[in-house]
RNA sequence: GGUCGCUUAGCUCAGCUGGUAGAGCACCACGUUCACAUCGUGGGGGUCGCAGGUUCAAGUCCUGCAGCGACCACCA
């Protein structure tokens, strides 16, 4: 059967066959009643649902990987692991997909209607949407396929009525005109979190604005006092100066404000000012929001376009004028000449205006912030507009508590203050946007003011009894429905077997960009509709990105396929690269110039297990091997050393897996599998395993490395859960042991207190250090690797000096040490060093180098050195190359002579010893 | 503007409760009778950003400074 392993890893002869197997044998499904009394304890992740139509990226290679670990552990852990696996509708991003392939055909979503488009957009979904899926199992995700949920489902859709209508029927849904993110391009309202700020160099204007006739008298008073913003024009009116970054929005204002207490203004307040290009008179008003340190102290309002003026508005009285249309245009109730033009060329054009009438007083550059639609970038406009919001104070409240009092964590728990920082300053969410692809508002409107929200969708108005009610036509924010994945997922509203089984869940695993999105609503859900947390623990990883630290994107053509590494390297290699990068909080850098070198790690540790593997298999033979306990006492020092080195790993891994410490639990295993099983165990014992090695001695090397072996898969296969898989099933087995049916299944290893052993390890270490020092000496005299040496070995520990005895093979075979004596090794020509160990260990090169040649050669060498030595020398002491050389090229003179005097020590050492000067 | 984080080998970063500075990649030399050249063996390379402080002991704790980054924020 080993004949069948290939000396090069191939994954893709494994793994396709290992996942179906897995998904046949049924062990990626949960039942609830897995859970019922009596049964296992759950373990659950819900799936962050990846956009129903994206595209498998590096970033959702990096998410599942990390859920899968985590799964397979528990799994193996004994818990119910459920992963509940599924998609989002995802609704502006959707809805400009099809919009995108329309437009390639001329068409717009008006053209076909609501219905048409809706049921476009639904064939798009059937068509293409999904496949992510199918490219998640392709890196061994291990969820519940037969749970895969859609945010569209119809039981989703009911958990999201349900939910709209109940925070109605409580007062924390409402319908109010307030100033919103609006996006002009996708024609909808974006929430808060959807408007990102994006640093941009623009401009900030000042503008004045003539004072009504009337108000000169108070103009001349106001700039006795020092009103700043206040001048005179050659005509001999009064204009006050205002600021804004947005000249365009001045069509819109209906007010100055300065502040109550600006003594400057106090004579101004109340006056009427003549707004330029409007021929309206606006009034000068007073209210605290305005800062009089900054600027001119005099603000101009546009209560229409911005969430401040529109509050002051509110607190004052002064007008609300809407001067945008929903494109941004200038709308019908601007001046004539502005009609109807785009938001930035009425921008120009007001600016153009004023320089005509000697009104503008300047410009200057202005860095800052400008919001943009996160979907498609378009500067978002700030305009006034009817819409739904979600009261959320009070879902903040008790989710905010969990993360104080520490039923939720956060790692890493830096999130947890960024978090509280934002429950505390919550702000209420607007829910509904102009889209026709999502979950429908539930909200019917009658002729009569009744405003009906309810479960089931009315015939008749309640109040009046009409049947001529009109549905709102918005739909909901696609978080409206993912905020209760966590539950809906599970039946929710009903009462369901799965629900009582699965829910809370446990971990969450996702990306800090989502954490106000997504997991704080989550959160707050939880609380609100099921009492309960979702999850205990948040587990927010870092971002992929390319060799110069850029996000991983499409625009930029930097992304990595997975699936294309997975073909190339295998799951295995991609699962290790990207576990083993993923420290805590740190990001994980990957260059898309070389994938190859980037998942060498990967890819190379995949081979080494595959080769180790192999080699283990031919050298273990087909039969079962003995029991531990039979073999015990023929185990050598290496047995016992390697078992020993299994319980660290064991304790390692399994602590670091609670701390969600992955990349140390890869490091761990890397090195207790090359590091310890190949360069150490797997050379020590090739002898023993051998046919015709004593019989006792080999049973006792095959039980062990079996059971080594058996552990490294374990503890590995989380993270590599093929290439473990394949090879534990070949594994021989101990007669009369239970064997589990698959490795997904196998206990993880727990801690074993008959293998500790402390005085292997010592010892062990001890041997190895007196191999690792023989080798340098080797390789440091040139004595080739066909050239058999003694060596004089004396050891204060007597346990030491009986190991380096007895462990005579073991030298011979790794570092060619034909004869070992405990003689003192008196004086004479040779290496000497003294270990940490205590060991004092003598190598004699006479006969065994040609020392006269040796001496000749380090002679010769300590010459070369020298003469270079004092060149450098007499360079430095020459006085007009130090002082007027630059100070760098002399400090790189002397310290060349620095490293020449040490090399040159060195080999003086090396040249004594050979002399035979007793040191 | 506020908050948080980072600064350790050429590169990317570990170093969790203070106790002789680590890994991977890259580099240099040697090696193909050995399961693996996607390999083996050995090696070079770091005043742990700077300045103070606490301590028997500081990469690790404290303070200040500098540089970089992230998040939040309405400054017209």
């Amino acid at each position: 059967m080993s004949k069948e392993l290939a000396t090069r890893f191939d994954p893709r002869a494994i793994e396709p066959a290992r996942y179906r197997a897995w998904q046949e044998g049924g062990h990626f499904h949960v039942p609830a009643s897995a859970v019922a009394e009596g049964g296992k304890e759950p373990y659950v992740i819900v799936i962050p649902p990846p956009n129903v139509t994206a595209v498998l990226h590096m970033g959702h290679g990096l998410n599942n990987t990390i859920q899968d670990v985590l799964i397979r552990w528990r799994r193996m852990q004994g818990r119910a692991s459920l992963w509940i696996p599924g998609t989002d509708h995802a609704g502006i991003a959707t809805q400009n997909v099809v919009e995108r392939r329309l437009a390639a055909q001329g068409k717009h979503r008006t053209d076909l209607g609501r219905e048409a488009f809706v049921a476009e957009v639904w064939d798009f979904v059937h068509h293409t949407g999904g496949s992510i899926l199918e490219q998640l199992k392709a890196i061994g995700s291990s969820c519940d396929w037969e749970r895969t949920r859609f945010t569209l489902d119809d039981d989703l859709s009911r958990a999201v009525r349900e939910v709209f209508v109940r925070l109605y029927e409580k007062g924390l849904v409402y319908r109010g005109e307030y100033i919103i993110n609006w996006c002009p391009r996708c024609h909808t309202a974006l929430s808060n979190e959807e408007a990102e700020p994006t640093e941009t160099e623009g401009r900030m204007w000042d503008l004045r604005y003539p004072l009504a006739p009337e108000a000169c008298e108070a103009a001349a008073t106001a700039a006795a006092m020092g009103a700043t913003a206040l001048s005179r024009l050659d005509d001999g009116r009064w204009t006050l100066t205002v600021s804004t970054t947005r000249p365009e929005t001045m069509l819109g204002d209906t007010g100055v404000a300065v502040h109550p207490e600006d003594e400057r203004y106090q004579a101004l307040v109340g006056a009427m000012v003549e707004l330029p290009l409007t021929g309206r008179r606006i009034p000068i008003v007073a209210d605290a929001y305005v800062d009089p340190e900054f600027g001119s102290g005099m603000v101009k309002v546009t209560p229409a376009h911005d969430p401040n003026d529109f509050e002051i508005a509110q607190r004052t009285g002064i007008a609300v004028m809407d001067v945008m249309t929903p494109d941004g245009r200038m709308a019908e109730n601007a001046p004539e000449r502005f009609r109807g033009m785009e938001r930035f060329e009425a921008r120009a054009a007001v600016l153009a205006a004023f320089a005509e009438l000697g009104l503008a007083a300047g410009e200057k550059v202005h860095v800052h912030a400008v919001p943009q639609c996160y979907r498609c970038h378009t500067v978002v406009e700030p305009r006034l507009s009817l819409q739904w919001f979600v009261r959320m104070k009070p879902l903040a409240e008790p989710a905010l508590q969990a993360s104080r009092d520490g039923t939720i964590t956060f790692t890493p728990d830096r999130w947890k203050k960024v978090y509280e920082h934002w429950m505390e300053n919550i702000r209420d969410w607007c829910i509904s946007r102009q889209l026709w692809w999502g979950h429908r508002i539930p909200v019917w409107y009658c002729g009569c003011g009744e405003v009906i929200a309810v479960r089931e969708d009315p015939t008749a108005c309640p109040k009046c009894g009409s049947a001529a009610l009109e549905r709102d036509p918005d739909v909901l924010d696609t978080w409206f429905s993912s905020w209760l994945w966590p539950f809906s997922v599970l039946g929710w509203p009903e009462e369901t077997e799965d629900l009582k089984a699965f829910y809370p869940g446990h971990t969450m695993v996702t990306a800090p960009e989502i954490l106000f999105f997504w997991v704080a609503r989550m959160i707050m859900a939880g609380y609100e509709f099921r009492g309960e947390a979702p999850f205990t623990q948040v587990y927010l990883h870092g971002t992929v990105r390319d060799a110069k630290g850029r996000k991983m994107s499409k625009s930029l053509g930097n992304g990595i396929d997975p699936l294309h590494v997975v073909h190339e390297f295998g799951a295995d290699a991609m699962r290790y690269t990207l576990v083993s990068q993923c420290a805590i909080g740190t990001d994980i850098l990957l260059d898309h110039e070389d994938v190859e070198g980037s998942f060498a790690a990967g890819r190379n540790f995949s081979n080494k297990i595959w080769n180790a593997g192999r080699f283990a298999l031919m050298s273990l033979g087909d039969g079962p091997v003995k029991p531990l306990a039979e073999v015990r006492g023929a185990m050598e020092l290496e047995d016992r050393w390697i078992l020993a080195r299994l319980e660290h790993a064991v304790a390692a891994s399994t602590q670091d897996l609670e701390r969600f410490r992955l990349h140390e639990v890869a490091e761990d295993l890397y090195h207790f599998f090359w590091g310890e099983i190949c360069d150490w165990y797997l050379e020590l014992v090739k002898a023993r395993l051998a046919p015709g090695a004593d019989a006792a001695s080999r049973e006792a090397a095959r039980t062990t490395l079996v059971l080594a072996l058996d552990g490294a898969f374990r503890l590995l296969h989380p993270i590599m859960p093929f290439i473990t898989a394949e090879l534990w099933s070949r594994l021989p087995w101990p007669e009369g042991e239970l064997r589990p049916q698959d490795l997904i299944v196998a206990p993880w290893p727990t801690l074993d207190p008959t293998l500790g052993d402390p005085e292997a390890e010592a010892l062990m270490g001890a041997l190895q250090e007196l191999i690792v020092e023989v080798r340098r000496l080797r390789k440091e005299y040139g004595i080739g690797e066909g050239v058999r040496i003694t060596i004089h070995v004396h050891a204060p520990d007597p346990a030491v000096a009986a190991t380096v005895a007895e462990q005579g093979a073991a030298l011979e075979r790794l570092a060619r040490v034909g004869r070992v004596s405990t003689e003192p090794s008196g004086a004479g020509i040779g290496a000497h060093a003294v270990l940490k160990s205590g060991i004092e260990l003598f190598l004699p090169l006479e006969g065994v180098i040609d020392v006269e040649r040796e001496r000749t050669r380090l002679a010769g060498e300590i010459a070369k050195l020298d003469a270079q030595l004092a060149s450098t020398e007499k360079k430095l002491a020459n006085e007009s190359f130090v002082s007027r050389a630059p100070a760098e090229v002399v400090d790189k003179e002397r310290e060349k002579a620095a490293g020449l005097r040490e090399q040159a020590a060195k080999l003086g050492e090396k040249l004594d010893a050979l002399q035979g000067v007793a040191s």
